[in-house]
DNA sequence: CACAAGAAGCTTTTT
DNA sequence: GCTTCTTGTG
């Protein structure tokens, strides 16, 4: 049997048999069931859908969980079980989830269930991705590879593609490695090969060249003993397929399989399941009562290893114990390839599966759910759940809905709701904001450090993607495998040695021509005199210091070696020596990284893990208000809760409507519904009238989501009501109705169509609310913050490259105040307006005002209260 | 090789 | 409009 070697015990349940020292809540179920006939502990406090969905070990379950259902702890609690009632051995269970993060939770609560002593025997419990490396680090020769070999990162990915498009003879600017790269992706998300890709899509890319591209991308992977994120899935299906007798083992080995977040899995995920769930019985399907031990008759004789092991060892084998939890209404990944149908199917794709549905949400109240469930409800083509609650408390607010005049002012208003809360005795560490998008977020960091409001930004780049983070590992990499050219080419000519295009082009050929790896070829041209002495004197240097490197890697210790690859490199020199401002938080990072390797045992499983888990670990070490994406907040809640930015356009995105057409609405709805059940108990959604989009004022309408909120769960703020006191500049009449939101949104009406009289009556009369002055008072607090009141608060970015970037270079910013010179220069217009610099035009929402610079059909219009705007000539109309 | 001007993006993001 | 990457010039 191809793949597994002596030394890796596989069917290592001998030595992990629970049942010999059974131990925390094991002991206490197996004490609980021979004894009385109460429930083990682990089962108390659990509801009866929740105890259904963990006593249900047998046969297909799709757990359906609503947000805030106690999902996880199902999970854990139905692993505990199996565990507890000697279903399985630890090793027999197979557990998948989608990120590291909640792979790390599942760990934790096990540990904690079943007794933290018994890592030794753990379930197979991590991401898609770190399961893939586990199977294919075993059968790595049926893949071509060897089981050393390392994984690549986009960015790797993206530079070894752009060689090979240049190697193709095309041309990288028409052909952009980034494009492919992403094509690769989608590819490899559905299974498909090299040779089972469309025929459009192979030919759509490089003058046809695509998949002469994907063959020849694949075979530098393995040339250079690597893989891709997506052959981590990839690599296994096909040997899977491949190899039935390999198949075969992990029919046998895994009794339980259970997946989490079951509703964002891709094409190829989905392969990969079924591939492992699905026992091969001869035409017929497993089905309910297909519980009964029916192999036999199967005609699939028992393998002899199974009949060593118990009876009930033999008949579970014969059957698909999986188990997949996920929320159909939860599922927001569509767009990078998850399928919302492998939920919807999966009662077809594992006939006879028991259906269990979590309705009782522990999170939210009252409001926040019949506002969710309302919302949600307009979305076809789901399971269909309706979340409840017995929490009924009086005093719990409604969902808010606000309006703002423009993103300035919403950021101004969140600040101040959120201060007022912290008066309340709240902690920021409860609140969050969650954008859509993240170009949103900026408004709310400029309005915190200004008011010295401590928060935090989460998702963006992450730490191990930091520039000189990637430097230091190209370093580790290069000397943990000398053949490691893409981490060789990164750092040849770092810190800078004079080595330029030229010779690493020779280092290239040279490598190429002896078939050795460019380290080595390196070493080769040093001693050769085809180089001129200075970069030959440079060359040599760098193959020295890998030779010394790679030799103390067996007696250094990793850290300490670490670091004197930084130092002797003059990589940290080099850090010293910049005067930028980054240069200290980068020395930071690099002191950081080091540390970090602290907990790992050499410097190559340091390695692997930062391969596959690109996130840097970092607790909550202050109290600050989170802003993050709606897309990054799944899986968490917070006390209270701002959605701004709920506008049509922006949320729904323009373009999932555009490219997603209804399901693309679907989606976003869902993320919609993703970020109203964030919210345990206060909720507070915003609307602008006034975004600023790619640089263009644009007249903003309410998103059509507010309008698919439950009255009676809601409430408008009316414009006296949370600030008080402002007046519509405009002097109230039509525009302040005085309804300030009324509910009916004219979205059916054309976007940005609200110019007149239809604007009236929707939820964009926001003259009423914060009101105008406000924003002539931004202007002035505007122009402060450009000399920072940042001292004495603190700004955490979890996985940001930069902190706080570019708040000194707001100079010309400032509303749009640009430099009149410039944009008259650039009047040369392809579409002329019918407008001329210096008429009088009025605006429905900025009034009156001066046309100080025309742009195409792009207006800069000096506004009498307003201020200066860009804004569409759509807009405007003469006076 | 360094710096500056020019061009192309610009939704969400894990592994 | 802003930011980021690439290309061009000194």
């Amino acid at each position: 049997m191809s793949g597994f070697s002596e030394d890796m015990p596989f069917f290592d349940e001998p030595n992990a048999r629970p049942a010999a020292a059974p131990s925390g809540i094991a002991a206490r179920a197996m004490a609980a069931r021979s004894g009385q006939n109460s429930a083990p502990d682990y089962l108390r406090g659990l509801n009866p859908e929740q105890r259904l969905a963990i006593e249900t070990t047998e046969g297909p379950v799709l757990v359906l969980a609503g947000a805030g259902t106690g999902k996880t702890r199902v999970l854990t609690t139905r692993i505990a079980h199996i565990l507890a009632t000697g279903r399985a051995f630890p090793s027999q269970i197979l557990a998948v989830t989608f990120t590291n993060k909640a792979a790390r939770e599942m760990k934790q609560r096990i540990g904690h269930l079943i007794g933290e002593g018994n890592v030794e025997g753990m379930p197979w419990l991590g991401t898609f991705h770190s399961i893939g490396v586990k199977l294919l680090r075993r059968h790595a020769e049926l893949a071509g590879l060897k089981s050393d070999f390392t994984i690549l990162d986009t960015d790797d990915v993206v530079r070894l593609i752009k060689q090979l498009i240049q190697a193709e003879g095309l041309d990288d600017k028409r052909w952009p490695a980034k494009t492919f790269a992403q094509m690769l992706d989608n590819w490899k998300n559905k299974g498909l090969g090299p040779d089972e890709i469309a025929e459009g899509d192979a030919r759509s890319f490089g003058n046809g060249k695509g998949r002469q591209l994907y063959k020849a991308y694949q075979e530098r992977l393995q040339t250079l003993n690597s893989c891709d994120f997506g052959d981590l899935l990839y690599h296994p299906i096909r040997i899977f397929r491949a190899y039935p007798d390999v198949l075969k083992e992990y029919h046998r080995k895994f009794k339980y399989i259970l997946v989490d977040e079951y509703q964002d899995t891709n094409t190829a995920q989905y392969m990969w399941l079924r591939l492992l769930a699905q026992r091969p019985q001869a035409g017929r399907s497993p089905s309910a009562e297909g519980r009964k031990p029916d192999r036999a008759s199967a005609g699939q004789a028992a393998p002899a290893e199974a009949s060593e092991r118990s009876e009930r060892a033999a008949v579970s084998e014969t059957k698909v114990n999986i188990c997949c939890v996920g929320d159909d209404d939860q599922s927001i990944y569509g767009w990078r390839g998850a399928e919302v149908d492998n939920i919807l199917r999966f009662d077809k794709d594992f006939p006879g599966a028991t259906i269990i549905r979590l309705e009782r949400n522990y999170r939210s109240t009252a409001h926040i759910l019949g506002a969710a469930s309302h919302l949600i409800a307009h979305n076809e083509g789901r399971f269909g759940k309706t979340l409840f609650t017995d929490r009924d408390d009086p005093e719990d607010d409604k969902v808010h809905v606000h309006a703002a005049w423009d993103s300035e002012e919403e950021a101004r208003a969140i600040g101040d709701a959120i201060e007022a809360y912290q008066r309340q005795k709240h902690n920021l560490n409860d609140m969050a904001i969650l954008v859509r998008a993240s170009f949103q977020m900026r408004a709310f960091e400029d309005r915190f450090i200004t008011l010295g409001l401590n928060y935090r930004v989460i998702g963006g780049p992450r730490f191990y993607e930091r520039l000189e983070i990637r430097d230091a590992l190209a370093f580790f990499r290069v000397v943990a495998n000398g053949g490691d050219d893409l981490a060789f080419e990164r750092i040849v000519n770092v810190p800078k040695r004079g080595l330029g295009e030229a010779t690493i082009r020779q280092i290239h050929d040279t490598a190429r021509a002896m078939r050795i790896p460019m380290l080595e070829a390196a070493a080769t041209l040093a001693e050769s005199d085809e180089l001129k002495p200075k970069p030959r004197a440079a060359l040599r240097e760098v193959a020295a210091n890998f030779e010394r490197w790679q030799k103390a890697l067996e007696t250094k210790p990793h850290t300490e070696l670490a670091e004197t690859i930084l130092e002797e490199s003059g990589y940290t020199d080099m850090w010293k020596n910049d005067r930028s401002a980054e240069a200290p938080g980068r020395l930071e990072n690099l002191k950081e990284l080091i540390r970090s390797m602290e907990e790992y045992e050499s410097l190559r499983a340091f390695l692997e893990h930062v391969a596959l888990v690109m996130e840097a670990e970092q607790g909550e070490s202050q109290d600050a208000v989170s802003i993050m994406t709606l897309h990054s907040a799944k899986g968490l809640e917070f006390e209270t809760v701002f959605l701004p930015g709920w506008e049509e356009g922006l949320f729904p995105h323009q373009r999932a409507l555009d490219e997603g057409g209804r399901s693309g609405l679907e989606e976003e709805r869902r993320l919609a519904y993703v970020g109203l059940t964030r919210a345990k108990k206060n909720l507070h959604i915003w609307f602008v009238s006034n975004r600023l989009i790619h640089g263009l004022w644009q007249s903003t309408i309410p998103s059509r989501f507010l309008d698919e909120l439950p009255e009676t769960h809601v409430d408008v703020a009316d414009g006296g009501n949370s600030y008080g006191g402002y007046g519509n500049p405009y002097g109230g009449g039509a525009f302040a109705s005085g309804r300030a939101g009324g509910r009916q949104n004219p979205y059916g009406a054309s976007r940005f169509d609200n110019i007149g009289a239809n604007d009236q009556g929707s939820f964009s009369n926001t003259y009423a609310t914060p009101g105008w002055q406000r924003a002539q008072a931004n202007r002035t607090e505007a122009t402060d913050r450009n000399w920072g009141t940042r001292s004495g608060h603190q700004v955490e970015r979890i996985g940001y490259g930069e902190t706080d970037s570019g708040y000194g270079a707001g100079r010309t910013s400032v509303k749009g105040r640009t430099i009149e010179g410039e944009l008259i220069a650039k009047s040369v217009a392809d579409t002329p307006s019918a407008f001329n610099v210096g008429d009088r035009v009025f605006h429905q929402k900025f009034g009156n005002g001066n046309i100080a610079a025309i742009d195409g059909n792009k207006l800069t219009i000096d506004f009498d209260k307003a201020g200066q705007k860009r804004v569409l000539d759509g807009f405007v109309a003469p006076v």
